[in-house]
DNA sequence: GGCAAATGTTAGGCTTAACGAACAATAATG
DNA sequence: CATTATTGTTCGTTAAGCCTAACATTTGCC
């Protein structure tokens, strides 16, 4: 319709079209209403007015029982969000200090608070940075994000030498585990072998040359590049 | 009634506790539900039934018709909101560098957004600040602002050498046209004389060695101190 | 291919924060 | 000190987001 700033939208609508921009980001599950009420915490009757009054300002497409689907314009906007987000992460590690496992439902909360203008100062303090704390990457001001690259580690081929280029941040229990661990962005490890029925993946780390068994939970939320 | 968290208020009261402590930060003039409205750009209905509200809750003391001001509750509440607005303000001169006269308003909807613990990295970071870009003395953690001083300019003794020690921050306009003057937090001055019909006050500033002539508004909103 | 289970939608309510209009109380002025 | 002007309050609505319950549609399985 027009150039209206994503400022301007409502908060629920922000976090709705950065949800169903994110589902499609690491694998093509198409967003169902149920996935987005789970994940919300709402109730689907939420989440069906929710997307229908977003449909009827034309930021996603979708006809009743049908597929949700960003507009061009919608996904503009959610691309400005997962900027947001993703920039007010390295901030929060970069320069005050959080843990990398910290920072996700405090930027969940800010990236709804912060201005355009607060959201630049921020990129240039923070040097333009490429990838955000869990090596996600971050979108440029204008949509385009920077390339993802690699497979997740449960599909990594077994014997193949990979470095960690990014963890979901979907769930911080986990993130503090992989710490533990020792599992980070830029971790380099061998992946010994995936037993499949066990849906268990044994990688060895680099360095400290320790085995781990990882489940499918865990190996999906990895992502690896060869080096 | 308990130590709920400042956090657990909603954004409406936390902008009326904490508009209330302020009108009786510099001065004693009772607030009133027609002052609040003002201030807020609401109906003076809307903040009378907010304040019922906050009454109940507590937070405030108000019998219909009379004056409105706050409990021991209350009173916490707001010097939080206070702690994290100035904080902020500092923050977003100090570290993203916005000019002085820019931050208000980003601060005004970032204080909604940030948590206690954010706050306090914050605090570490800029140093344990005790006062804002406009010279505000920042609360400390547990509600004891650091001591103002000073006395507006409009007071000040004619003849005297003083510095600036605040400047209000509630008009952002006025902010840039003291900026264009060199008038800022330690800028140091002389009082020449207050001619009293016009409202107007002649300064000369040291340094550039100018004489600037204030008017009423300009003169309250800054305040200094003796050198 | 028909029927049950899973999924999605609609309808009706609740809460919060806003509004305007009508009314009540206080303050100001002749 | 009585009357008017100002200020504050109450009440009925509205709009967003959420809920539950009832209903509709699609899917998937025998």
């Amino acid at each position: 319709m027009d150039g209206m700033p994503v400022s301007d939208l409502s908060s629920a609508a922000q976090d709705y079209l950065k949800l169903i921009w994110s589902a499609t980001e690491w694998s093509a599950t198409p967003v169902t209403v149920g996935v987005m009420a789970e994940r919300l915490g709402v109730r689907p009757s939420t989440v069906s007015d929710g997307i229908k009054k977003l449909a009827r300002q034309g930021l996603v497409a979708h006809a009743p029982y049908g597929s949700i689907e960003l507009t061009d314009e919608g996904r503009e906007h959610a691309v400005a969000m997962v900027r947001r987000h993703r920039l007010l992460e390295t901030f929060l590690v970069d320069v005050l200090g959080y843990g990398w496992d910290e920072v996700h439902d405090e930027a969940e909360v800010l990236e709804h608070a912060v201005s355009d203008k607060l959201i630049g100062r921020l990129d240039r303090k923070l040097g333009h940075p490429t990838r955000d704390p869990h090596g996600d990457p971050i979108p440029t001001p204008d949509g385009k994000p920077h390339l993802p690259e690699g497979t997740q580690l449960s599909a990594a081929a077994a014997g193949g030498t990979v470095a960690i280029t990014r963890i979901s941040d979907a769930d911080p229990q986990m993130l503090r585990y992989f710490t533990q661990l020792g599992l980070a962005p830029d971790t380099r490890l061998t992946v010994r072998e995936h037993r499949p029925y066990a849906d268990v993946t044994t990688i060895r780390l680099h360095g400290p040359d320790r085995d781990i068994d990882l489940g499918a939970s865990a190996s999906d939320a990895i992502w690896v590049v060869a080096v």
